[in-house]
DNA sequence: GTCTATAACGAGATAGAC
DNA sequence: GTCTATCTCGTTATAGAC
């Protein structure tokens, strides 16, 4: 997601500081990194961000608006609930690849330490990948596309706390395999408990 | 697990560190935390575990001990492997329901600032996870109590990573009850799309 | 908007007395 | 095994010149 990098000062701030959430914590990157990374002094990081609560509240509003558009994309287009769900599934992939957790996955494991905004917004993004998930899955079940039991809700549930913790033992184990493999049994899970090409022994 | 309290200084501290760990992340908590609750000085930590990283590497270890000698009673026992499997997503469960997350869950997070020590351990404790549930999923698909796609190890990696990913989003959102939609949906998942009530519409 | 300089604090760690 | 005292460094943040 956002390989274009902006030209304003701000922008490039946030690029270098997601980056560094996202590889290292919250609690374990320093305004010195940004600044070593940026070519410009600590103080002058402050005059775009007073605090550092500030820039984290900007980073997850940013990271936020970012995936949503994402999702948009995939829900203009034409295709069927399981290809979106794929794309919903490539879009973590993506951040994987990059060696990175997701942002909010990674704010998530931090939470006790945050201020309330960042809490807020962490929060919210879990509750708008989990709205989208459920719309696509509803209308999945509705064209026979899928068929999972209980509600869209708890699909989508599965599917954001898999994701995000198949992203976290992947890291931890540098076994990006794994997290195909959770993939595909999430989809699965989804159509019912058939795999997309063969069906189970039984 | 281990409610039970050690007495000498050096499991003391070891206590209150795997809270702190699990509650603040590694990088969150400092051995001036831990001089608070034990009421003894900074200094006298350092007689106990020199370093930070030693520290880290005995909390790992003693984890991965502890959680080995859950995972053999639940072995040692006669029970079937659904039951199994419901024991072993309630060691999760009892982690959550003290609003922590698991210590390697947590460490998994803060991979990228941690020795090497302690990465290697956090990749042992996942393996260890993994190894010991590829057993209870192979076992229960010869009893015919389990029916699922693909080989036990890769249920194995949903597992973990699920339920390591639904600690993460049910802290991070407030939401205990995400955790166990999750861990019915697993159970679920393993006995091949069959809930344990109810056969699904189709 | 960026700089230099510095404040105020907390971190991990060590020395040496008791 | 615990204490006091101290060191060194990195942290967030501010003041004020350019």
């Amino acid at each position: 997601m956002s390989a274009k990098r902006s030209s304003n000062t701000a922008d490039k701030i946030l690029d270098i500081a997601e980056k560094l959430v996202q590889v290292r914590g919250f609690n374990a990157f320093s305004y010195a990194d940004i600044s070593q990374v940026l070519k410009i002094q600590k103080a002058s990081l402050h005059h775009h961000f007073v605090t550092k609560s500030a820039l984290g509240q900007a980073l997850i509003t940013r990271y936020r608006k970012n995936f949503q558009a994402e999702l948009q994309l995939i829900e203009a287009s034409s295709e069927s609930a399981v290809v979106r769900l794929e794309r919903y599934i490539e879009l973590y992939a993506q951040v994987l690849s990059q060696n990175r957790m997701c942002l909010c996955g990674m704010l998530a494991t931090d939470i006790a330490t945050l201020p309330k905004p960042m809490r807020d917004g962490v929060a919210k993004f879990f509750a708008e990948n989990e709205v989208w998930l459920s719309r696509v899955l509803e209308a999945g079940r509705e064209e026979g596309a899928l068929e999972f039991e209980g509600s869209p809700e708890s699909v989508a549930s599965l599917f954001v706390s898999s994701l995000e913790g198949a992203m976290l033992v992947a890291r931890g184990n540098g076994q990006p395999k794994l997290f195909q493999d959770v993939a595909r049994r999430l989809l699965d899970h989804a159509r019912g408990g058939r795999p997309k090409r063969a069906r189970r022994a039984g």
